[in-house]
DNA sequence: CAGTATCCGTTGCGATACTG
DNA sequence: CAGTATCGCAACGGATACTG
């Protein structure tokens, strides 16, 4: 009940580490657009209205640190890389799409609910 | 299939907007906090490891904008000021306890595929 | 195509002090 | 107790330019 071991509740352990990870302001879209199958860079960036180089290049570094996506380069000129979810990207992104849906189809509500 | 209004994939949307609000950094422990009930102001900073009581007023002033979280005032001397979901927020966080609950219990795996 | 590097303004956010 | 106000630094993150 109280704070444990690996709590999210409690600073300095791993999991608020990856909590700040993946709900960080693109790694949510940028999983999401993968859900659907993988994706190359340029398609990401296209896909995610708004991303910049940097900061989409960045989240994908990040989660590919963290064992959610998968970068594979073809040895191709010019290279192709593309990025998919791995499995535990794929569970892991089950709970963020759920979430996404549920701001979407309830949007009105949330903002007739909005005061000033 | 592509872009629709209201798609998150699309900025200047309201939807982008509430999603950052809801995945900012304290606002899913906030919400998950109190979805095991009503909690006052000092409680959840106790709770909270790691808040400042800026980011915290911050984050409920955000989240009570948004039809999340209820604010509800006591009239005695001191004031007792309690928080508590609304109906819409409960049902955002039940998306949100399922992500947390995956991180919490994936967290072994996270850190065993995490590379560098 | 798929990035990296640099610059640099904006914002996040903690610390501190003060209020009803 | 339950906040608000102000300061100030560090990190975020966008724009631009460059690379293999």
């Amino acid at each position: 009940m109280s704070t444990q071991p690996g709590d999210v509740f409690s600073s300095h352990c791993g999991s608020r580490t990856v909590l700040d990870h993946v709900t960080s302001k693109w790694a949510v879209l940028v999983l999401s657009a993968l859900d659907r199958g993988p994706m190359r860079f340029s398609a990401l960036r296209r896909r995610i209205d708004g991303v910049s180089e940097k900061m989409l290049a960045q989240t994908l570094r990040t989660l590919e640190a963290d064992g959610f996506v998968v970068r594979e380069v073809a040895p191709t000129t010019p290279p192709q890389v593309t990025y998919r979810l791995s499995w535990l990207g794929a569970e892991l992104t089950v709970h963020l799409s759920g979430l996404l849906d549920f701001i979407t189809t309830r949007l009105p509500d949330i903002q007739a609910a909005r005061r000033a």
